[in-house]
DNA sequence: TTAATATGTCACCACTTAGTAACAATTTGT
DNA sequence: ACAAATTGTTACTAAGTGGTGACATATTAA
């Protein structure tokens, strides 16, 4: 027979559980992914390391059901048919603007969520490598909706789309860390945020303005 | 009295100092920044760790001394003038496509140089402002190649190249670490790194005609 | 040739790392 | 109430970390 797990007010399975895995957004927070160790995930838990390997066999996993909770991609998961449904109207012209300018919002505020990228293309990482094939996934979606309007051009949303993105990661870890300007831009300031922002959402609306005329 | 210093067959300072520089040299190559610690620079060396404290006091300065022996950007400064002269008949368009395709190359082959750019941006690091500073200045030269063009229009060319650049950076090390597919272009192929070039080449191209346009 | 000094190695320190075995205590089902 | 299973802690490996003092020897200057 399978007992019921362990729900009692001294020992509890779950909480236990909650406890690791929160261990890793403080760590990652204060520390970087660097601090990421058992024995610091452990004093971090206020609980024994023996038990990440009992409940998770290894930091790794700990970790990754850290990481695919709080993902900005996987996160949208849950939206994204509502999206889609919201933004037909466009092609997803708007949505392609917004997403990009709202994550690097994000990013240059929230110090976990940059630094969960960082650690991403940091080393090889099976872990990274699924999460990014969930991020993919998610995108297609998306790209399904920008598709039917640059279908026949050889202008290439999904290449604009790599770069802008890729871009928006690098400037604000560029930023967080050598900081300084990159380009003559400074984007620790407003002044040089909204230059970002602004030309995000120009090349965007080119590209679709582009793709829309008659050919 | 200063005596000269030891250059014997078996003891030679100046020798084992350039045996720990190009240690960090190859460490970087081989495992990445991560991998500069003292007993393992001093391995690679094949020579005592005591040396890496009498010679540079410390790792940082070893490493200081690797770095800006390698003079990455500081190089490119030497050929700056020749290309400001070779590109003044349209504003800079081509050296702007150049420069960005080169170094998408450049990263994609070339893993310490990557592995620079990811240790940059990776944690606050007073030598890599510097380096960051140095390239600021190779820029401005640049960009001034193509202000006059762009003199009085809102569009941002500082901004594109800044996302652009950002772009080719991040794809380069996202296609080595987590690897696959990125915006559903997976650049560790031909086909893909041809896709983001001529992105690269179109926005550029985009750039300048719109610039060029008669107001 | 000899003494002084620079160079290099080795063994060790105290500390941290990942991982495990043995054990204690709580919760569950009977 | 009591046994069985689960949850949690402690103490312990074995290996690796940065850093240092003691010592051996190659090189230099005399």
């Amino acid at each position: 027979m399978v007992r019921k797990t362990v729900d009692g007010q001294i020992r509890n399975k779950e909480r236990t559980k909650i406890k690791l895995i929160e261990a890793v957004g403080a760590i990652i927070r204060t520390e970087g992914y660097t601090g990421l160790g058992v024995n610091n995930i452990a004093k971090y838990a206020g609980v024994s390391k023996k038990l990440i390997y009992r409940y998770f066999e290894n930091v790794e996993n700990l970790i990754e059901a850290y990481v695919l909770n709080k993902d900005y991609w996987t996160n949208l998961n849950g939206k994204v048919n509502q999206l889609i449904e919201l933004n037909k109207d466009d092609y997803g012209k708007t949505l392609a603007s917004i997403t990009l300018v709202d994550l690097f919002d994000k990013l240059m505020n929230d110090d976990e969520t940059r630094k969960i990228i960082l650690w991403e293309i940091s080393e090889k990482n099976e872990l990274m490598k699924e999460v990014s094939t969930l991020r993919e996934i998610m995108g297609s979606k998306l790209f399904a909706l920008t598709d039917p309007i640059f279908k026949e051009k050889d202008d290439d949303i999904r290449a604009i789309y790599a770069l802008l993105l890729g871009g928006v990661y690098y400037l604000s870890l560029h930023s967080h860390a050598a900081g300084g300007s990159f380009c003559e831009i400074n984007v620790e300031n407003d002044e040089g945020k909204e230059r970002i922002k602004n030309t995000i959402e120009k090349v965007i609306e080119w590209m679709f303005s582009k793709a829309s005329e008659t050919s």
